[in-house]
This record gives structure tokens, C-alpha cells and sequence, in this order.
DNA sequence: GGTTCTCTGCCGC
DNA sequence: GCGGCAGAGAACC
């Protein structure tokens, strides 16, 4: 079943981690000290590299485009600007946007809400979530107005719940919405059949790394696997197998971010959070539509 | 609403 | 391994 582990899948045939790793390394840091986000054609002069093969180098290690990486990173500064003191102008102009208003714009897609309820720990987020039933036991889905923001399996609704509610704990999660109900069974149907895909936007969120990471387990094939040090080396940072294997721990969105492709270097399954039994039968299925 | 920038697929050397 | 073009779409002003 899983020998195929070595097989390099096209998806993998681009620019190759390791020779530009230290470069791109340097670009990032360049990115987190600007005030402002770069241009492309700024980062691709400091990388020495042209445009076009820097843009690609750049995805092909990092997992994310230039752009992408400057947004989550301005993200994460905005969050730490808010939970400190001081005016939430002061604290979105600090971040790097340009005009407070511009951010408003979009304090939606980039919060999920407005920063003042941010600043209040998320205290008027809505959640919409249900519970279902599927092949692989109790499911439950959530949604935050940007997106699916939590996929847990178990085998107990009751305890889902509860993981919710931990997870989002200042949040207000309404559910018996049958609305949503279609969501659910969608999602159940990508469960039940991988090959039809899940094509539900997202709502991820987590730190750059972990960011970096999970955009790395998407890029995995359906019926491929990978070890946890594959994935550090993937993301240009060979070292943090580890912080890989944690930041696979974290992940909300089971199945949609493929964690379960994650495996041991010997090819064990090792650990999934919501059973290994499940993790064995996802795989399972995953190499039966290939 | 026009302009500029980003991103990706494809190709050539 | 690397650079370049074209075209679509997003972001900006």
C-alpha cells in the first residue's frame, strides 16, 4: 500500500528545495523586516534570481507565492498588534496597510471579523456548524463566514462539540441550521469517495509556518504519502521535522488539509489525531481511486 | 473603471 | 536549471 512512497508525482516536478534554500531563507527574513509588502521585482533583485524563476522558486520552497507569504505574515502582525494596547489605527498602519480604510475593506476576509471583536477575543464570530454521520463515524463541520474552519472526526458527537467549543472558545456557534446541512453532506460525500475532491473554500488559520506546512500536505496527491521530514525538507526548513509533525497535530480541517498523508519514514502509519484506525482507512481508499 | 501587479502554464535554451 | 512570454485575474488608485 504505501509503496509507492518514493515515487516523485508530478505535482513534485518543479524547482527543487536545496540549492536557492538559503536565498529564499534570506528573502523571507527581507519580508518580515519591510515595513511595507515588497514588489516582486524587488525580492527576485535581492534574491539575485529574475522575476519569473524567483516567483517559482520561491512557491516551490515556501509553499506559498511571495505575496502570500507577505499577506500571512502582515496577518499575524496585525493579531499581535491587537492584542497589545494602543488604537487599532495605530495598530493596522503599524501592520503595514497603508490606509485604515483599506482595511476595513477587508477586515473580513483577513479577521473573519471586525478588529475591535477581534481585539475582544473573537467575541462576535459566528460559527455555523453540524453534525453527520459517515462511514468513518461521528463528523462534524463548522464554518466561519470565510470558510470550513473545522473538520473533526470521532466517535462521539457529543465530545465534537466540546473540541469546538475549545477551539473557538469565545465564539458564538449556531447549529440546527438546515442550511448548512448540504455543506455537511458534501463533505461526507469527499469523505465517502476522495476522487471527487472538496471544492468549499477554506477558512486556515494558523501561524506562517504552520501555514507553510499545510499548503505543503494539500500539494500531496491523493494516493501518495509522504514522511514528516519529506515535508520539512519540501518547505526549505529540513531540520523542523518535528515542528512539522506538530503543526500536523494542529491542523482543524481533517481530510480537507490531508494530515492523514503524513506517515513515518520506515512508511509506519504513526499518529492521526482522530485515530489511526481512520487514518489507516482514509489511506486505504485513497490508493483504491488511484 | 482604467492601470498595474501577481500568478501560472507553457515553452526554449 | 533558468529565463521569458502570454493571458487571466486580483489589487490598487
Amino acid at each position: 500500500m504505501l509503496a509507492n512512497r518514493k515515487k516523485l508525482h508530478p505535482a513534485f516536478q518543479r524547482p527543487l528545495p536545496g540549492r536557492h534554500t538559503d536565498t529564499i531563507a534570506r528573502v523571507c527574513k527581507y519580508i518580515e523586516q519591510s515595513e511595507s509588502i515588497p514588489t516582486l521585482e524587488e525580492l527576485a533583485k535581492f534574491s539575485g534570481l529574475s522575476n519569473y524563476y524567483f516567483h517559482r522558486t520561491f512557491k516551490a520552497i515556501t509553499g506559498l507565492t511571495p505575496r502570500a507569504y507577505a499577506n500571512a505574515h502582515r496577518t499575524n502582525r496585525i493579531k499581535k498588534n491587537l492584542e497589545g494596547k494602543g488604537s487599532i489605527t495605530k495598530a493596522i498602519i503599524d501592520a503595514g496597510f497603508n490606509s485604515s480604510s483599506r482595511f476595513y475593506e477587508k477586515s473580513n476576509q483577513i479577521l473573519g471579523m471586525t478588529p475591535s471583536d477581534f481585539r475582544q477575543g473573537g467575541i462576535n464570530l459566528k460559527i455555523h456548524f453540524a453534525i453527520g454521520e459517515c462511514s468513518l463515524g461521528s463528523i462534524l463541520v463548522a464554518s466561519s463566514m470565510r470558510g470550513i474552519c473545522a473538520i473533526f472526526l470521532g466517535d462521539d458527537p457529543e465530545k465534537l462539540i466540546h473540541d469546538l467549543q475549545d477551539r473557538f472558545p469565545k465564539a458564538s456557534l449556531i447549529g440546527g441550521d438546515t442550511d448548512y446541512e448540504k455543506t455537511v453532506a458534501t463533505v461526507i460525500g469527499f469523505i465517502e469517495t476522495p476522487a471527487i475532491g472538496l471544492d468549499l473554500p477554506l477558512d486556515i488559520q494558523g501561524t506562517v509556518f504552520q501555514q507553510r506546512v499545510w499548503q505543503a500536505l494539500r500539494d500531496i496527491p491523493a494516493g501518495i504519502t509522504m514522511s514528516y521530514s519529506e515535508i520539512a525538507k519540501q518547505i526549505g526548513a529540513p531540520k523542523s521535522f518535528r515542528a512539522v509533525a506538530q503543526a500536523c497535530a494542529a491542523n482543524k480541517i481533517a481530510v480537507a488539509i490531508p494530515c492523514h498523508r503524513v506517515v513515518r519514514n520506515d512508511g509506519n502509519l504513526s499518529g492521526y489525531r482522530w485515530g489511526v484506525e481512520r487514518k489507516r482507512e482514509l489511506l486505504k481508499r485513497e490508493t483504491k481511486d488511484n
